[in-house]
DNA sequence: TTAGAAACTGACTAATCAGTCAAACAAAAA
DNA sequence: TTTTTGTTTGACTGATTAGTCAGTTTCTAA
């Protein structure tokens, strides 16, 4: 592992432990086994590597997303499919699921940051479909997107609480149809 | 106003601005038109008035709601009219939405915190009897409950970003329509 | 080989911050 | 009046922090 990314990933875990401001940017350096100079070689600032993080996991996210939806999927299952997979995620990636909490309710975030992303993009454009198709409320595109986000993340936060995993298949229909059923005609 | 009651309302402010580290103890003093000094007197140290803003604000949310749940109301009826006095609640008090927010995402919280509350336990009596009576879906308790409260935030952040009011009571149905139908079977 | 660029180091600094404290002040009790 | 108790002040401190910089090593390509 390069040492820009090894930086990410130790700034992930100290971020998710003590927050932004708990963790020194010297403490991210000695940890990452890095100079305290090189971090600052690649992330001018500490904001900036704060935005850069963002960045890293929504990529992920994406990726890990978009594999899984298929062209010929009816929408639910599309929907489902993006709902599992950001569970998933944030399951497996304990520090990146964290990390985004804290950024998203910190100043740093602003939703057109959020807005330009891909994934934000894949998710409305589904979204539209499912009020076209008026298989959805008359509701805005955002807010479904909003709320389906939010549902997301307290359904991981109710799994981790619990040291639960989605091994229960029924389990997990039932969590998604909560999700579902509120953006649901 | 006495100093103390002072000192939360501009804490509140500033913290709501600038987050909780990003706010010096002497500004939240200065801007308080109090001495530095005086801030420690009332809360011995920042974690501990961070703390008591907390209690500060779901007594007063609390308060707030206990009010308008009337007895022969059907469980739909008060579900709603906690759900609405959320709602008014945190797009009136701006500043104690954006604290509340930054708290429960913080090192600060922790679950028993907040389950110690009376707003929390006047939440899930209301819960537990509708999963009783069969109304709700088979789902836990507390995974209702922050569904619920995630849902409200959801609806706060959408109504402030688009500048918008509850003053559509068609609109504010449908808004709410979204959360109950997560919940219901 | 070599020149120049890029990666890297770690000691250093100027600024900031939470919390202290000795002294002044106010109010009420003795 | 005197004493006691609690309130208030603001200058001060020790610790911490983000970011710098002068210099070293490593890589690249001519």
């Amino acid at each position: 592992m390069d040492k820009r990314t090894k930086l990410i990933e130790t700034a992930k875990r100290l971020f998710s432990e003590n927050g932004f401001y708990g963790t020194a940017t010297a403490r991210i350096a000695r940890e990452a086994g890095v100079s305290n100079g090189i971090l600052f070689h690649y992330f001018p600032t500490k904001d900036l590597l704060i935005k850069a993080m963002y960045f890293d996991v929504k990529d992920r996210l994406f990726d890990y997303s978009v594999g899984q939806v298929y062209k010929g999927a009816t929408l639910k299952e599309s929907i489902y499919t993006l709902w599992l997979a950001a569970v998933e995620f944030n399951l497996e990636n304990a520090n990146d699921f964290e990390f985004i909490r804290q950024f998203e309710t910190s100043p740093y975030y602003r939703t057109e940051t959020e807005l330009e992303h891909r994934y934000v993009q894949l998710c409305l454009e589904l979204i539209d479909k499912g009020i076209e198709e008026g298989q959805f409320k008359q509701i805005p595109p955002m807010l479904i997107f909003k709320s389906m986000s939010a549902q997301v993340e307290t359904t991981v936060r109710f799994l981790k609480m619990n040291n639960m995993v989605l091994d229960n298949v029924e389990f997990t229909h039932r969590l998604f149809e909560m999700a579902w059923d509120s953006l649901a005609k």
